[in-house]
DNA sequence: GACATAGTTAACTTGAGCGTTAAATATTTC
DNA sequence: GAAATATTTAACGCTCAAGTTAACTATGTC
């Protein structure tokens, strides 16, 4: 299974998904999410092994309680699901195009990439 | 269920993630599909009825042969997903390449879409 | 018209994922 | 050290999705 497979498999879940939107802005306590998304601890934590496993999200289980696990995103699952978006419309007609466009501009100014 | 909940429970399972990696290029057969994925006509049948139900695919029913039935991706859910992908990573603050990349995707996305 | 071909639908089985409650682990507080 | 707090793990049940085979529909070929 690749990255991107479990990348879209961690994203297919609504709760997960709320997830990811919680802590788009900023790291979140096991519990904070939990009362949230209004589910118990217990499935919450599960969800949040599901993310850890993928890569998704990362703990820190450190501070002045260390009872407390909090998580945060990592970036690197989402620019890869990126890339894969970004090679997906890469062959459509209109965004191919733009790419010709891109790519005869950039050639001719002699600014290409070898 | 929100049209994004559905792009990413099409885009969930490993088969139809193979489908989308097949009709990237071109449009293609159903027989084509469950040929190259090895997997049954009927399996392949049920997974083209959810990308078309979640509007992922469009299938294109007339032709020489009208049997049969060919496949094509619609580009709209793939839009939206990475605009969510974009209101991500826009929060990641300290990451300015995102920003930067954000604000040069949605330049050239503007550029030739009236 | 009879048979073959392309694909979908139906019925059935199996397996995985999600939520719940209860128990376990670790840590803080008194 | 005992009780409370934050979170995870375990065990259980339920639902639903995915694959299989078989039957059905529609179209093409002889």
């Amino acid at each position: 299974m690749t990255d991107l497979d479990g990348t879209l498999i961690a994203l297919s879940d609504p709760t997960r998904r709320g997830v990811i939107d919680l802590l788009r802005r900023k790291p979140r306590r096991a519990g904070e999410l939990s009362a949230a998304l209004e589910m118990s601890p217990a499935a919450m934590s599960r969800h949040l092994r599901v993310l850890r496993n993928y890569g998704l999200v990362e703990e820190d289980h450190a501070g002045p309680d260390a009872r407390v696990r909090t998580y945060r995103l990592r970036q690197e699952p989402f620019r890869e699901l990126r890339k894969w978006l970004d090679d997906v419309e890469v062959f459509w007609a209109r965004e191919l195009d733009a790419f010709r466009r891109h790519a005869e501009r950039t050639r001719r100014a002699g600014k290409g990439r070898s």
